[in-house]
DNA sequence: CGGATCGTTGATCAACTTCAACGGTCGTGG
DNA sequence: CCACGACCGTTGAAGTTGATCAACGATCCG
């Protein structure tokens, strides 16, 4: 597992093995099964978790009892309800395996604790929160922005590998859109 | 200018003189008037933008020609198309004054040995990316769970003080809303 | 085989947009 | 100093998009 994460860490920082040596006495490894849950709404997030391998949602639950899906992660992705996990208040997230999963997970000590022993580690969090919000910033402008075909088409565009291994269901709760609606799109587009 | 980045640096991390010294030699100030851009679509975003005093919009423009509102900046924000700065590629995004307004600017290159020439800055961006990041999915499933007037009503319990500095249609724009619609909201519920 | 899960289809409905017209306010130039 | 245009918000009527509801078909798996 800490392969991977060393890989991904090397994309865009350079760590020593005496380093590699301190984080790793850092994390915990835990495995996840299918629909097992990483975070409950209403716990304390006490966790930030990397996924080395598999897949998980995190979705919140609105008022009429809906579930809409934040985010997909899979290989590479850290996931935690952030501020759940930063300000140690109840968290209003889930997050959920959709696959099985392999995960390293870190708790708040311990992540402040890194940080301060292996400084450089503040340069990857810093550049991959970086490049987090340019996503996350497209994404909101892409709801606001575009119909709910162009969402859909634009999902297919840039992620075609993660939609083939989730249920329609989830893609249009991530989207928010209605499955029907995602339904009625397929049908259009593939006469 | 200075005293007030020094001062929202000093909510999150602690900076000593002479480390203050060496930030100030990367910043250039400068003033926008109300309508004047710090960037349009298709340049290269050169710049971070520090905003200390003022308030700005970024938005974008569809393909129909119409605008949408990606974020309000007032002080103490950073505001830039970070695509485009950190990649240098065409900008998406237009910048530009609603009020008049003074920022403090930082390159890329200036940026990047910032963060080498005083490290805990590392720490200050991570730590402001990683609030950032929070309210930014906050923001997306706003827009994907609430009503119209939901999103509005949210808006306004949570940040008055600005509402009441920006046009309605700007609001609207905001919200993915029209202009229209905010009007009927506010009738139905002031009777 | 039987239940669970997932996707499809049609009919109806609600929310929000669009279009069009109008009224108020502010700032600028004659 | 007033008049005009620019800008902003409001209102009503009509039109669209996508949600909801309900029923059905397909597939997978124990």
């Amino acid at each position: 597992m800490f392969n991977t994460l060393f890989f991904h860490i090397a994309a865009k920082i350079v760590l020593s093995d005496p380093e590699k040596e301190i984080i790793k006495t850092f994390f915990t490894a835990r495995k996840f099964k299918r629909k097992q849950f990483l975070l409950q709404e209403g716990e304390t997030c006490k966790q930030l978790s990397f996924i080395a391998k598999g897949l998980i949602k995190s979705y919140n639950v609105d008022d009429k009892g809906e579930d809409h899906i934040n985010l997909f992660g899979w290989e590479g992705w850290w996931v935690s309800d952030f501020y759940s996990f930063l300000s140690a208040t109840p968290a209003q997230l889930n997050i959920e395996a959709i696959e099985d999963t392999d995960v390293l997970q870190i708790t708040l000590p311990n992540y402040e604790a890194m940080l301060v022993k292996v400084p450089v580690m503040e340069r990857y969090f810093r550049i991959l929160y970086q490049n987090s919000i340019v996503t996350k910033e497209r994404r909101l402008m892409s709801s606001i922005t575009h119909t709910a075909e162009e969402k859909y088409q634009h999902l297919l565009q840039h992620h075609p590998e993660i939609i083939k291994r989730i249920p329609q269901t989830l893609i249009a709760s991530y989207l928010g859109l209605a499955p029907e609606t995602i339904s009625r799109i397929k049908r259009n587009k593939t006469p």
